[in-house]
Order: structure tokens, then sequence, then C-alpha cells
DNA sequence: GCATCCCCTGAAAGAGCTTACATAGGCGTC
DNA sequence: GACGCCTATGTAAGCTCTTTCAGGGGATGC
């Protein structure tokens, strides 16, 4: 219609840059009325490229992965990108089903969250020589592309805050570390923190759960239960928190001095649950992430890893302990 | 490598039942050493089909949006579908532009939410004729395929119990309307329900705001601030709803005899914060659609309009109004 | 004024699969 | 025993784009 070859459609379309004015102009005027769409598949076998990258998370049911991949979504797409997730639902064997299925899909590049996965995992992208990075971790040294914190560093400023309200009695629920680099982070971090700086004659309580407000309950309930029981409970991440400070509430331990209670992640509902916790900037690392494959994507040759800043969220779930409190009472 | 054409290997694949089961075995041999995987685009282009479904949400920042994602792709996947999710953020205008995407991008059908859609979304998937379905309404007698519930009758759930405890000043704190026929139908559903069984002197106040915690508060506040401020307060979303018990929790109404607030949808935290709710079955709603979709691109004609129960979660936030509370006193 | 170079465009060859159609056996039937 | 039909497999023609390569035409330089 526009009295041009497919070529220069082709190129009119993709290298806009290649053809001229006026050529384009007619161009995008037949593409208008004909309402011409490429069709995706053909333009994927063609290029072997496929415009497409995947993230895979454990789960959207958060507001932090919501926000990850909300910030995700918008920088790619600003690029030119469609976004493909998958769940994982923190089960590894499954991450490597997905990733083969997304790999056959001929992704261009792939986002993981933590660091940790199947050595198949790792193998298949090799295989395809598919670009991807890990988001939520900080492992310069690693072997891996990553944007993120250092959880254990993390783990350190939750556990120098209470240390700072004068808590000695610390206990952690922390959700299942294995197979989750992320949470054996926050757990070794605890332990370190406190084998450092905390009483040594305290063995530091640490129970796994899944994570769920059930699962934060019943964490507690096992906390409570030991001879000596905490005064401060440091929760895996902020859904963990949720069920520990319900559980606390049913028991009618209501003030942080009577039980602190210190999370992880600060979602959307922390502020107003009033929950001390680590603030974690989702939307940028999901921006972060997005923006270190597009480089790549681009053929450059990003950061291998990139930090990011996290500060903690002190709220009115942790407070000096009773004993503390009374003392210090003029 | 297993002497046979190309054809062949392609009928093994995905017609299993047509290829002799000795020539079978060889392909798969062949194929589990070869590590050979079709390219995708390849076979998209060739079979004008790409075994793609896609899912339109307003938001993925909540439990219901993730519980129906996660059932829409459990389904999906297991008849070898993979999901694409789209993310409106409430907009018309983004939604009629990530439909298109996704048209472009070759889907087989598309699952929405809601049924008010621009004319030109409606354009599109005509044009393609591409199946699709509105998930979360129920309009047996509209023209589109529906899986859901109706909302009207469900607001009229929730007034009923309020009126049964004894409210007769009722108000409510809905999510903006506009371009949202779920908000509109539960609107229209307080407003129906009440004028024709509350009080003939009472006009229901309703504020709209953006479902936020901080649009729960700001709405709560508004209602508050009127004259004659309501003794229950119905919420558009579980949302709205933990931001009017905030709000209230901050100004010292603590019992629900003193403000009852109820929401809508049952988030995973509104039994832990004992708020009463419209309970949605999201998982059921969410599979169901799915298989809606599927029959379709089975060739199949499935039911027009698939209508989902729906049960009003009765629990702490809702109780009798104070002057009947004590009225009603020994 | 002619040669050189560069820019723009077109022709054509794939990219890797599916599927309609052709073909070759095998079997049942009369 | 021959014919016909059915099933299993092969042949080859697409599916719709991208991209290499070649060529034409205009501008530039000497």
């Amino acid at each position: 219609m526009a009295g041009v070859s497919t070529a220069t459609v082709s190129r009119a379309l993709s290298l806009p840059g290649k053809v001229s004015a006026g050529l384009r102009a007619r161009i995008q005027a037949a593409v208008a009325t004909l309402q011409y769409q490429p069709n995706i598949a053909a333009r994927m076998l063609a290029a072997r490229r496929s415009w497409t990258v995947a993230a895979i998370v454990p789960t959207i049911r958060n507001n932090v992965s919501a926000s990850c991949l909300e910030a995700i979504q918008a920088r790619l797409e600003a690029a030119g990108y469609t976004l493909l997730i998958g769940v994982t639902g923190y089960e590894p064997e499954r991450e490597y089903q997905i990733t083969e299925a997304f790999l056959a899909r001929g992704v261009d590049g792939l986002i993981y969250t933590g660091a940790s996965h199947l050595p198949a995992t790792y193998a298949a992208l090799e295989r395809h020589h598919v670009p991807f990075v890990n988001q939520c971790v900080f492992e310069p040294d690693g072997p891996h592309p990553c944007v993120g914190f250092d959880n254990r560093e993390a783990a350190r400023l939750v556990v120098q805050h209470l240390l700072e309200l004068g808590h000695r009695r610390i206990g952690m629920v922390a959700s299942i570390q294995l197979a989750n680099d992320r949470a054996a982070g926050r757990i070794a971090g605890v332990v370190e923190t406190l084998a450092a700086c905390g009483d040594p004659g305290w063995r530091v309580p640490i129970i796994e759960q899944c994570s769920t407000i059930d699962g934060g309950r019943a964490g507690l309930a096992l906390l409570l239960a030991l001879p000596t029981p905490p005064s401060a409970v440091i929760c895996g991440n902020d859904i963990l928190a949720y069920g520990a400070l319900f559980e606390a509430r049913d028991r009618g331990l209501r003030a942080a001095s009577e039980l602190s209670v210190i999370g992880f992640g600060d979602l959307d509902l922390s502020e107003q649950l009033g929950l001390s916790t680590l603030h974690v900037p989702a939307a940028e690392i999901g921006r972060l992430a997005a923006e270190y494959l597009l480089a790549r994507l681009a053929g450059g040759a990003p950061l291998h890893a990139t930090r990011i800043e996290i500060r903690l969220a002190a709220r009115a779930s942790t407070a000096p302990p009773r004993a503390l409190a009374v003392d210090s009472a003029p």
C-alpha cells in the first residue's frame, strides 16, 4: 500500500533512522489505516530475539514482590520489552522447570530472587547464553550478577537496634532457610552479631516457620514456651512478624516493653500496625535489576553487583524491655 | 537422529497418539540425548497458536488478585498454556494498550476483571477473534461471558447484615466507580437496598476514595465529620476497610458498637484484624475463568455466565450500635 | 565532468516449525 | 487373490518477519 518492499517496512518500524522521512511517513500512514500489527512470532523467529524478559519470584502474595514486579515491568516496557512472571512457591525444582519453560519460550533475560538456585538452573542459563541477574542479594565476590543488599548486614542492623534498646534475651522466628539464601543470611547475621555483641550466656533460640500469619503465631508460641522466653523477637519477614504481633496481642502481651517484635521488609501495612522493621526499597531493587538486564541486552557490561541502601524503620513494636524501662524511670 | 522426518517428530511431540509406539520411543530418546527443545516462535508462527493466555488485572497488590492469578496459572499450566499477566492500575486506556500488546503477541485468550472495558478494547478483541472472559462479575443477560458474582447482590448481603444488627445510619467509603463496574455495582447495591429496607429519612453518604489505606482513613474521616455521622461504614474493599479501622482506632473508636466497619473481599489479614467482610472465593473464580477459556479454546461452548457463591464473614468489627446495645441490656 | 563513496531501497534467503496432501504398506472382504 | 480402505509416515509448502547483499542514485571531491 505504501508502494515499498517489506524490507523497508521492517526497517521503518524497527530502525526508523535508516529510512528516509518521506517513506517513513507513507509507511506510518499505511500502518495506521491498515491497523497493521507485526506478527511477533515471526519477528521472534526471524530475529532470534523475543523482546521478552522473565522475572521469577517465590511469591506474589506480598507488596514487596508486587512493588518489585511493577518496577521491573515499568522499566522493561519503557524499553520495549514484555515481562513474563513466574512464581516458584519457594520450590527450587519448580524454579528450574519454570526456567526451562521460559528459556524454551526464548526469553532474552531473566531476573531471579536470591542467589541460591539449583545447579540445573544455572546450567540451563549457561547453555542458552541468556543473561540474568539475582535480585535482593548482594554478593560482590560471587560468580553471579546481583542487585540488592547483604542480608547478614541487614540482620546486624536489626540486632543492634534491639541491643541498643537494652534487650539481651533475643529470639528469632525465621522463614525456612532451606533453599532460601536470604532467610539463611538473615539467620546467620543474627547469630553472628549476637555472638559478637550479645550476652555470652544467651543462646539465641531460632524457630523456622513458613512465611504465613499462622507460621508467625506458631513461632512466637514456641518461643514463649521456652523456660526463659525472649524479651524481643526478630522475624524473618513482615508476614511472620504480623503473626507474632497477633499472637502476642491474643495472649494479652500488648506493649512492646512486654515483648518487642521486629520484622523484615516493611510491607504496606507495617507502618499502620506500628511494626518496627527493616525497610527494603523494593521498587528500586526491581528497577535496577531491570536496568542491569537492559544494559546487558544492549551489549553493555554493567556493574556486576549493585548495592541497595537499606534502613531500619523503628516503630512502636520495639521498646526497651520492661525491667529496663522501670530502671530508667526517674 | 531417530531416522524419521521432521513431520513425524512434530507429531510425536504434539499428537503422541498419531505415531506408532516404536517410533515414539526412538524420537523421545533422541529428544532426551539432544536436549532438543522446540522453538516456540516457529511453532507459534506455523500453527497460528501461541499456547498463551493473558490475564489483565487492575492490581496485583492484594491477595485476592494474587489468589486468582495463582489459580488461573495452575489450571492453565495443567493444560499446557503459559500465563501472561498485565496490570492496568485501574486505567481503562492502559488496559486497552495492554490488550493490543497481548493481541499482537498472539495470545489465544484473555481474562479480564470486571465487564466495563473501553469500546476500543472490545473492538480489538472482536477484530482478532480471540475468546475472553470477564471475571468477578455475573451478568447472565450481558453480551460478554463472565465468571463471578453479582456485586449488587453482594452489597445487599452486606447492608442486610448491618440492618439486622440494628444500624440505621449507614455510610460508605467506596472505591472510585468511574471505569470500575464492580465498585459501581456495590454502590448501587448499597443505595438500592437502603432505599428499600433502610430508614426513609437517611440519605446514605458515599465517599469515593482510592483503594489504599490512606484512602480508607480519609474516607472515614470525612464521614465522621458529617453533622450526623454514621454508626456503621461499608467499605468498597478490604484495603479501604483497613484504613477505616486504623483511622477509627487512632480516634479512640475502639469497639464495633461505637463504629462498625465492614469490608469486601476478605484478604488474608482480615480475619486477624477481626474485620467483617464479604468473602470472595478468589481462587475458585480464577480456576473457573481459566476453565471457561480452556473450553472455548478446545472448541467447546461453555456456559456463558457462571455464578460464584459468596458469603458474609461476620467478625468483630461489626456489632449492634451502642444505643441499641444499651437498650437490649437487661 | 567524472570517479568515488555513501545512503537508501529492494530482492531473496532463511528462521524452525506445522499440516495438507501424497504415498506406501497392511489388512479385511468378497 | 485382488481390490479398496485405513493407518503411519514422508514431502513440501507455507507461516511472517529480519537481514544480508547488491544496486541505483545523488552528493562530494579533484
